[in-house]
DNA sequence: GAAACATCATTGGG
DNA sequence: ACCCAATGATGTTT
């Protein structure tokens, strides 16, 4: 969890204790993968984000929908939005877009995810899967401007959908290692937490699952460096700082 | 066995 | 050095 120094479930930052209601939570974990799993809203309350967030969210479009791959351009296959703190920016595939202000619905997401978590959040990206064709390939976050020590917290709501994750040495054809890549479906209404160091070593995708007919909305809350040099970020990020 | 589905290597400009 | 998605070949499921 938030302080891995293997500690056992349940021990969560004290000062939220009296104020959320534990969750029972699943520990998934392999060689530099440490995830929590956990449903953090009833079907009824996610259903009612789920129809909050259909009427509130608005995705990008044009060009900031679209993607360059090996020469060609190509649209994004799902829908994107950012929100969080003003100012805070996200970059996809090379183009940076500003966050949009908190909506309340947002803004209620982001509380119940900390009260589970005792993790703080200044931003979220949104991304829309129409049905089982919408997909994203393998990929890691480890954008240089994300708080290394701060978990991504992935909250999803509608359809439930296969998320896989694969360690970076078995990867292609000459993979250095054989390591199983990790399996998991993500449940309406659950929640996600991916710890540190697990963004490093494990590559994360959420496959084409043509027999799903129904939308999925997925929240990645996540902490933004603010106020932070590129120079004094890379001493962060390399822990040798000044 | 056939069709549908899943997995994975392949493709390059920024 | 790495990212990103579609494609066709191969493997698996129904």
């Amino acid at each position: 969890m938030e302080e891995h120094e293997g500690v056992e479930e349940e021990e969560k930052d004290p000062s939220f204790e009296e104020f959320s209601h534990p969750i029972p939570w699943q520990k998934i974990e392999a060689e530099g993968l440490d995830c929590d799993y956990a449903l953090l809203f009833l079907k009824g309350e996610a259903d009612n984000l789920f129809r909050q967030l259909e009427e509130e969210v608005v995705y990008s479009t044009g060009e900031e929908a679209k993607v360059q791959v090996f020469g060609k351009v190509y649209n994004i296959p799902r829908k994107q939005a950012t929100y969080g703190n003003a100012g805070l920016t996200y970059t996809y595939s090379g183009v940076r877009r500003l966050a949009s202000p908190w909506t309340p619905t947002l803004e209620y997401i982001r509380n119940a995810v900390t009260g589970a978590t005792g993790q703080k959040f200044n931003f979220v990206l949104i991304n829309r899967y129409k049905d089982g064709q919408d997909h994203m390939g393998e990929h890691r976050d480890d954008e240089k401007e994300l708080d290394p020590s701060c978990p991504i917290a992935s909250v999803s709501l509608g359809a439930a959908r296969d998320f896989v994750f694969r360690h970076r040495d078995a990867r292609g054809k000459r993979s250095s290692r054989q390591i199983d890549p990790v399996k998991l479906e993500l449940a309406h209404g659950s929640l996600l937490l991916m710890n540190p160091p697990t963004n490093t070593f494990w590559y994360h995708s959420l496959p084409v699952r043509k027999k799903v007919l129904s939308p999925r909305i997925n929240l990645t809350f996540r902490r933004i460096l603010e106020d932070v040099t590129k120079q004094s970020k890379r001493n962060i990020n390399s822990k040798n700082p000044d």
